[in-house]
DNA sequence: GTAGGGTTAG
């Protein structure tokens, strides 16, 4: 049990702090039958502590075990001291010592630990050097990394994988990618954690192209590898592929785990794919994933971004444990879907509770309020959340306010707000106050929006779109043609518009103007009649949206072939009576769309579900869920 | 006693 020398069992040790006796004392009784009794490396501790004041021979104590209480309550100063006491450790010993460094709260103690380690003359080994480059990893710290791996070089373990993989991380994540690719390429052996870390760092770069040239040439994949490749396809905005993988996954007979799971329901939930969503739902509750508290809330999400409220409420309700996340999840859920009131009600329930809000959650509160038109709540939780919660706004915060006092008619204040703000704004911010400006028809706000836009957003195409229509709106058709050949000019192209519905399990799209649809007579026909019987209701074309310099009936033609349009009336043809009929679309739902499907929503006594890029519209019996305040 | 993948927001 004792494993160090003689001279560190010395009485006069400078362990003896606030005791000047070198008088060399015996241990008890007491003392014995502690040593060999003591329950916990805190006993340990306060047995060595004692020992220390007393004087009493250190040589007792089992010093490796005391080296480990490190392990167990990290601090250097006391490791420092030991390991001075120390004439023969053992290199294991400090390496757990160190382990517990790296994943403390202070890792650079381990990165100070290993110094000693080495001053001391003692011989590293792989898990000492594995160790601290762990806590440079935490650090950031790629000076130091670069010099233990200079030791991992010089002692010749420079063919231990795990070592290499672990610098090949570390470079990676200080962002010296060029160095873990330069690594990587010198590597002789390279196994799939090596491929798996590179590919890693590539998504991490937003380079998914090579990400997933790399994945296509590995010879062996193992699950976290897929995961790793279908989370990177979601991280980068490419929610198709990513289930596109997915599939491939399954044909290769792997079993998803909860991480893989959390990943495709993410895709889902970006593409709003209900099925597999449902799916993988199914599957998770089959396999036990339900608890794990990722998946619940990731459920949450897909089902909220999928039009289904209700089942996301009742993954909700069915979790035991719940995080800030989920609350925050379903908050913004239920203001996506113009539910307000009830967003604002699960926050109450919230604090109730005890959970802490962050930044997201307070997000989720101004988009409520934002969407339904609560100025005076929105401003309150602007304010409280810095000085109830101590949360910073962020630029994000800063844009839903200018929405909610523009989307409200309030022009001045929003402007007012936007130069009193102590950051940067930013286009998302202006562009909020050119929506309300729109809705509020204030030409010459939006002028201001748009000349400020012009600079932080050039190329975005959906500001010019808006001062074109707030022109056109007005009859200004000069300056509407101007914005137009301003597009032009700086070579900003209108996104068309596109929706997409999925029935029998395939998604149909369609794209603003398109006649190409197998089905597109058929269609039309269906379109033909039912515009007469909205005429009838009151609907008058608003050709105003469109933006095209051509003949008025031409522009109705025009109209009656936006997107979200086409695939509504796909869905009414092609699902059973009163079943809801459920759309995506890529950009904002125009205005005449807008009036139409409320309108077609009861002549077709249907529920149709509109998810656009900011929102969800339910439209039902002649009205839509978000009160046309949108 | 050692390395790689996950949720709200965007």
């Amino acid at each position: 049990m004792l494993c160090y020398s003689s001279s560190s069992s010395s009485s006069s040790s400078s362990l003896h702090h606030g005791n000047n006796n070198n008088h060399l004392r015996l241990p008890t009784e007491q003392h014995l039958h502690l040593l060999q009794s003591f329950n916990s490396p805190f006993e340990l501790k306060q047995l060595h502590t004692h020992f220390i004041k007393t004087s009493l021979p250190l040589s007792l104590l089992p010093l490796t075990q005391v080296a480990s209480v490190c392990a167990l309550t990290p601090n250097f100063t006391y490791a420092q001291k030991i390991f001075q006491r120390v004439k023969t450790p053992e290199i294991f010993t400090w390496n757990s010592c160190l382990k517990a460094f790296a994943e403390g709260e202070s890792p650079n103690d381990a990165v100070l630990l290993f110094y000693q380690i080495i001053k001391f003359g003692l011989l590293p080994d792989s898990f000492t050097l594995s160790f601290v480059l762990k806590a440079c990893l935490r650090l950031l710290d790629v000076e130091n990394g670069r010099i233990v791996h200079g030791y991992v070089e010089k002692l010749g373990l420079s063919s231990n994988l795990f070592l290499k993989n672990t610098i090949l991380h570390l470079y990676g994540y200080c962002g010296e990618f060029d160095d873990a690719l330069k690594l990587f390429d010198k590597m002789s052996e390279r196994d799939v954690v090596s491929w798996n870390i590179m590919i890693t760092h590539l998504i991490k770069r937003d380079d998914i192209e090579r990400a997933f040239d790399l994945f296509s040439q590995m010879v062996v994949r193992n699950l976290r590898s897929w995961t790793l490749m279908i989370s990177g396809f979601v991280q980068c905005g490419k929610p198709k592929e990513a289930v596109d993988l997915f599939f491939e996954f399954e044909k290769v007979g792997l079993e998803p785990n909860e991480v893989t799971v959390v990943a495709v329901l993410s895709a889902c939930a970006d593409l709003g794919d209900l099925n597999l969503g449902r799916r993988i739902h199914e599957f998770s509750n089959k396999s036990g994933f339900g608890s794990n508290v990722r998946v619940s809330n990731t459920l949450i999400d897909m089902f909220i971004k999928c039009g289904c409220l209700e089942e996301a409420r009742g993954v909700f309700n069915e979790m035991k444990e719940r995080t800030v996340v989920s609350w925050s999840a379903m908050i913004q859920g239920l203001a996506i879907h113009g539910k307000a009131e009830e967003a604002l009600r699960v926050f109450d329930e919230m604090i109730r509770v005890g959970m802490k809000p962050n930044w997201v959650t307070f997000l989720g509160l101004l988009h409520a309020c934002s969407h339904m038109g609560l100025v005076e709540q929105g401003r309150e939780f602007f304010t409280s959340m810095t000085s109830d919660y101590g949360i910073v706004p962020k630029i994000e915060h800063y844009g839903s306010m200018v929405d909610l006092l523009s989307r409200a008619g309030l022009l001045q204040e929003a402007r007012e707000f936007i130069k009193n703000m102590p950051i940067k704004p930013n286009g998302v911010v202006w562009g909020a106050l050119l929506g309300g400006c729109k809705v509020h028809k204030n030409i010459e706000l939006a002028e201001e929006a748009i000349e400020n836009l012009s600079e932080l957003d050039p190329f975005n195409d959906g500001y010019y779109v808006v001062l074109s229509n707030i022109y056109a709106e007005a009859e200004r058709w000069e300056e509407a043609a101007r914005v137009r050949k301003l597009m032009r000019d700086r070579g900003v192209r209108k996104t068309p518009g596109a929706s997409s519905i999925t029935v029998d399990g395939v998604v149909h799209e369609f794209v603003a103007g398109d006649e190409s649809h197998p089905q597109a007579k058929k269609i039309f026909e269906t379109w033909d009649k039912l515009v007469e019987k909205m005429k009838v209701m009151g609907y008058v074309p608003n050709t105003s949206v469109v933006l095209l310099d051509i003949e008025e009936t031409e522009k109705e033609r025009f109209l009656y072939r936006h997107s979200e349009k086409l695939a509504v009336v796909f869905g009414l043809i092609n699902t059973p009576a009163r079943t809801p009929i459920r759309v995506m679309k890529n950009l904002r739902v125009c205005e005449d769309c807008h009036e139409a499907l409320k309108l077609i929503s009861t002549i077709g006594n249907r529920e149709i579900v509109v998810r656009d890029r900011n929102r969800f519209h339910c439209f039902k019996d002649g009205s839509c869920s978000c009160r046309d305040y949108w």
